[in-house]
DNA sequence: CGCCATTTTGAACGGTTATTCATTCACCAG
DNA sequence: CTGGTGAATGAATAACCGTTCAAAATGGCG
């Protein structure tokens, strides 16, 4: 009886449903395994404990859904206003594809990396270089505004990113995911003046 | 032998070090007793519960630190830029005095008000009317970009503010509170285009 | 068809920790 | 000084839930 890749991504489909509805803590490992459709038991052949599965879903997330900031960041063929429209496109087009995803996304990420090793963390801190280095591109060649610090722009964009998407899809925003795509994209080009 | 208020305070301020330093769930009560220097018993004559110290903590945030904003957004001595400046400087003010708060805050808030009736309910929504009714004003009076909702304005610019000041705290900004503050305004006011 | 390796199962286990409460202690009014 | 009220203590409790593991099920292979 060989080990079932469905299996597996049951589970990761599973955990990321009940964590997104309790949160990582109140989510019962019997009711994870209760949605995958296997024993609680089970989920030990895939998984080594609880905080691995949550782990995964992070690793997935940075080592493949947004791995692709790297290469777009050295691209030659695009302005760094282009690259950061790409980027800006990729953290949306990974996220709006599952609502509990970004549940979870925006929930536990901190928490979960305190005072752990992650086994993500080279790729996590890749996308940060790639999302920064898009800024100095842009500051070096005079587009960007170059008196903010572009380690300071970077985590103002995805923290107001990540915040508009989570009341997305809490439902206090009343737009759907590609006006509000429209809208962030306009905010961070110019801000609210007119 | 009367209750204490400096107990009650001495409790307050040693649950937001220690859930700041290892998170709500494991942070323990007999740990944040010890940093208060009473007994695990006696957090039950102050507290109902660890959920109750928490919300304690969130309410002082929205009910008191941050209930200042109301009134200024009906000021109308001032322009919806000033009133904006004004609402992003409360924000800092409360926040920069206690960098375990800001942890505490950007780590616990989302997850703590996740299926639960919370007392500070009220005073957070007026914040959030607060807000959105300055950036309202402005672009009624045509200085503020009327093409994206209020809401989603609002979210963006807290998310950014929560995830610059947390980043700050953390040490990966190399900034300190002063500059971040004039540069998230700079950010707020005309995005990343020169 | 049977054998064996491997997975699946779920009841039982055990570690953790919030909470309780009998007892002790501190304060103050009379 | 003293008695009574109510806070402080911290060891004991009890519930919760992640994890284990002995037994059963499965499925591929010779």
């Amino acid at each position: 009886m060989a080990v079932s890749i469905d299996k597996e991504r049951a589970i990761h489909k599973a955990a990321i449903q009940v964590i997104s509805e309790y949160g990582f803590h109140k989510a019962k490992m019997a009711k994870i395994a209760e949605v995958a459709g296997v024993s609680a038991g089970s989920l030990y052949t895939y998984y080594s404990d609880k905080d691995h599965i949550l782990d995964r879903i992070f690793e997935m997330l940075w080592k493949k859904d947004w791995a692709g900031l790297v290469p777009l960041s050295e691209r030659k063929d695009l302005s760094p206003q282009e690259k950061l429209e790409g980027a800006i496109d990729l953290v949306f087009d990974v996220l709006t594809g599952d609502r509990n995803l970004i549940i979870v996304f925006v929930n536990e990420f901190n928490n979960f990396m305190k005072n752990k090793e992650v086994s993500f963390s080279l790729y996590y801190h890749e996308f940060l270089g790639a999302f920064s280095a898009i800024i100095e591109e842009g500051q070096a060649t005079g587009v960007f505004n170059p008196h903010i610090p572009a380690n300071v722009t970077c985590d103002f964009i995805l923290g107001g990113i990540r915040k508009s998407l989570y009341g997305q899809v809490m439902g206090t925003l009343a737009v759907d995911g590609a006006a509000l795509r429209t809208h962030i994209k306009a905010m961070i080009r110019r801000g609210v003046l007119v």
